[in-house]
DNA sequence: GACTTTTCGGAAAATTATTATCCGCTAGTT
DNA sequence: AACTAGCGGATAATAATTTTCCGAAAAGTC
């Protein structure tokens, strides 16, 4: 793994830093797709003098070499995956996480809205709310 | 339809002005989801005073009654939405426009999630990302 | 391994959508 | 017409993300 985004930075003309390979392994050990806050302070420890500003260069560059999507689910940030599958995801309205929705078969759904429209898609992003079971749990 | 919002806006223990009244219309007749700087510049030759600040106080009272939705197709703003059917969107890569995906039943997609899934499920978004066909003509 | 070039990381400032504040004014009620 | 709660507009504040600038580090070359 650490090879595969080596090799990959390095044939698109990036260089290779320990920086991004810490920023990755974050995001590739990790189910909570964190935002940029989450993961600057979860390397604060390893590299105190991080900046937020190349926690953010670093997604980009992660990004465009498809390692990474970037998640919208409505927050007032932005989340990462470095799950590039395209899978649904639910966010709870309560305490925040947010999760995958796992082995879901989407293709039939896409291939209907594809027939539908005029436009030629190129992808999707399913995002559902709710309250996660913790939650539920809490407030009962 | 303005007697609609009149009734709903006073029902609530808001007030009924013409920048609230014209907001909404502006909302109602626009199949192009416009954002926030989109509806104020809309109005500022009726409203020439009228204020961002109103723009985004006014949508946050017609969500809260239900009058629109708000979209986050994953752009720098968020799109507002008169109709608060829950039907999927797309975006253009090219233009930026945003258009309804009408007519597309969600419900056998949905309920197959919420078996799935442990969350109480409230609500969803769902987002396409492709090029319109203007952009399709233009390309070619 | 030293040299060179190119890109990078960090600090700080800039940008920008959105939200909050404050105050004179207006809508809705009596 | 008077009263009062809530409003609109101007402005400042907030906060996520992006940009800038420069000394430093990576990778290719000898």
């Amino acid at each position: 793994m650490d090879n595969d985004i080596t090799v990959l930075l390095r044939s698109r003309g990036f260089k290779v830093t320990p920086q991004r390979l810490a920023i990755y392994e974050v995001l590739y050990n990790s189910k909570e797709h964190p935002s940029a806050e989450m993961i600057f302070s979860r390397l604060q420890s390893v590299y105190p003098t991080m900046s937020l500003a190349t926690v953010y260069k670093t997604i980009e560059i992660l990004r465009e070499i498809g390692l990474v999507q970037i998640l919208n689910a409505g927050e007032d940030s932005f989340r990462y995956d470095a799950n590039t599958d395209n899978h649904p995801h639910i966010r709870c309205l309560i305490c925040g996480r947010v999760d995958d929705l796992e082995g879901v078969d989407s293709h039939h759904f896409i291939n209907m809205i594809a027939k539908q429209t005029d436009y030629k898609i190129t992808g999707q992003q399913f995002y559902f709310y709710g309250i996660c079971p913790e939650c539920q749990q809490k407030s009962n």
